[in-house]
DNA sequence: GACCTTGTTAGACAACTGTCTTAGGATACA
DNA sequence: TGTATCCTAAGACAGTTGTCTAACAAGGTC
């Protein structure tokens, strides 16, 4: 029975996000910000999913003055493409468009989004049919 | 302490997709369906995951002669609907363009699906443009 | 020195997941 | 009728997640 591959569950999600926010942080100033965000958590709350995300290599930690100071290891930019990607296996049968078209029938975007999206859009087809032209 | 509100994980996940497919199934053949997709897993299993869709009120269940005929209750539209809506809120700030601008500037798509998506986002800036206009 | 305040650590504990073993009721066929 | 099949039921058991209590160390304060 293969030991599960390390993944990140929400609470620790939440904890993480700060410190992609603040660029580092210490227990305390995580649960402050968690606080304010409307997070009801106690302290060693925060302390143990701050552990658990270093034991599972997603953060390190430096011990100034008092406190430890975590800072993130993997980035938003890292954790947004890995959900996308299993997203778009495990439902769109791993194609990236059924998941845009799906997205753009259901939620409507603001103009601005909207043209950019044509943009690299335009950009993209542009090299395709340049490429191709049979 | 708040129950959790109910999830999908990954492997309930498998056998709903069975079912998606073949509108219905008992175990056995949910079993031998996932079976011929590679994943080895025993009877009881499969058994143990249908039942417990079934607490979760995802399935329903039916006598049919000598075993359970398990269907659908949620569809896939809806999980798909959810999840994704899920994924904005918690990594794309709620604003679905990041996401699909994400998707498109990572995952090429083929011209078919490129052409498809240009006239669906053609048709809304139609409608945006037409309606502002100040 | 006796006490707060902040911090860390260990561990508790229930719910949920991933998988399976095993016991027991029907059905089927020799 | 006995035995091989196929099914459900019950529950085991370890790993993960959500959340916390409680013990204990170090730095100030009176």
């Amino acid at each position: 029975m293969a030991k599960r591959p390390p993944t990140i569950p929400d609470s620790e999600l939440d904890v993480l996000k700060v410190l992609w926010d603040l660029g580092q942080a210490t227990v305390r100033e995580a649960l402050e910000t968690l606080r304010a965000a409307g997070r009801q958590w106690s302290y060693a709350t925060v302390a143990t999913l701050l552990d658990r995300l270093e034991s599972k290599g997603l953060v390190t930690s430096d011990r100034r003055e008092l406190a430890f100071v975590y800072k993130p290891v993997i980035s938003g930019q890292e954790v947004r493409q890995k959900r996308v990607n299993s997203l778009v296996d495990k439902l769109y049968q791993g194609e990236p468009g059924l998941l845009v078209l799906h997205l753009l029938k259901s939620h409507p975007l603001d103009p601005d989004q909207a043209k950019e999206v044509r943009s690299v859009l335009d950009q993209m087809m542009g090299e395709k049919s340049r490429k191709k032209e049979r």
